[in-house]
DNA sequence: ATGGCTTATTGTATAAGA
């Protein structure tokens, strides 16, 4: 058994106890952290290798910053998207955990104005060429992260509210669709078809109380991998209480 | 229509998140 999780933890630092507890209650194999917004030499890397994990992560200061922690080696590391375009924000790095490639990837949000919206349209864009030209889709492969964007209405709660702002905009979707396309499987709709579950909910007001949240943290296999999945759940508990990340940790089961 | 809250910043208001 293989247990893949996926937490957009907002601050390695500010999240820095919970993650250590959930790791140690729910033991996943691998765990893709996004925005751990930490450089480097920063990370508490003692702490979760005293955990059981190791780690590979390409951090930066205040924004960004992505982490892979594994039980089992983590081998042949890429960092960055490497394909010439002057980027520095670190949002991708990918890994071989056995014979299954692990990505954990946090995708632009997108919002604040037109040009952070162009240039997450470009970002994925330059996914998709990533993995055109450096992963095989006949190969187990696990694409983990906070992907902000709901991909369907029945990921939003309020479809009707949210139609045309960023996270659920036509323009995201279909370039996550071009991304899906290289050939993925959402790991979570392959095991639950119903609306009303989210993996996000906005730190202001009661949407976390009420339930008001979206679907955009996601894991994604190929077939070869897909295949072997028996479950995909979202920890809504972790998203409970004092100092929670405003994202919930997705964690799909392979057999 | 707006903002609510959280995080980080050589901070004390601003930027960004989603």
């Amino acid at each position: 058994m293989l247990k893949i999780a996926t937490w957009n933890v907002n601050s390695i630092r500010a999240r820095h106890d919970r993650v250590v507890a959930w790791l140690a209650a729910e033991q996943p194999d691998v765990l893709c952290m996004q925005e751990i917004k930490v450089e480097d030499a920063g990370f508490p890397r003692d702490s979760i290798e005293a955990a059981g994990y190791q780690c590979v992560l390409v951090g930066q200061r205040t924004y960004n910053g992505v982490a892979i922690a594994s039980k089992l080696p983590l081998t042949d590391v890429t960092i960055g998207l490497d394909d010439g375009v002057d980027d520095d924000e670190k949002r991708f790095i990918i890994a071989s955990v056995g014979d299954v490639r692990v990505a954990s990837i946090y995708v632009p949000n997108g919002g604040g104005g037109a040009e952070r919206f162009e240039y997450k349209l470009e970002w994925l864009a330059r996914l998709r060429r990533w993995l055109d030209t450096h992963a095989d889709p006949s190969k187990p492969l696990a694409l983990c992260g906070d992907f902000n964007v709901a991909p369907e209405d029945r990921d939003i709660h309020d479809p009707k509210k949210w139609e045309g702002a960023v996270l659920c905009t036509p323009e995201e979707r279909a370039a996550l669709a071009n991304v899906r396309a290289w050939g993925f499987e959402d790991v979570f709709r392959k095991h639950h078809s119903e609306p009303g579950f989210f993996s996000w909910w906005d730190y202001r007001g009661v949407s976390f109380f009420k339930d008001q949240g979206l679907r955009i943290d996601h894991v994604w296999a190929t077939p070869a991998l897909a295949s072997r999945s028996t479950d995909c759940t979202i920890d809504r508990a972790a998203r409970k209480g004092q100092n929670a990340s405003d994202h919930a940790p997705v964690t799909a089961t392979f057999a």
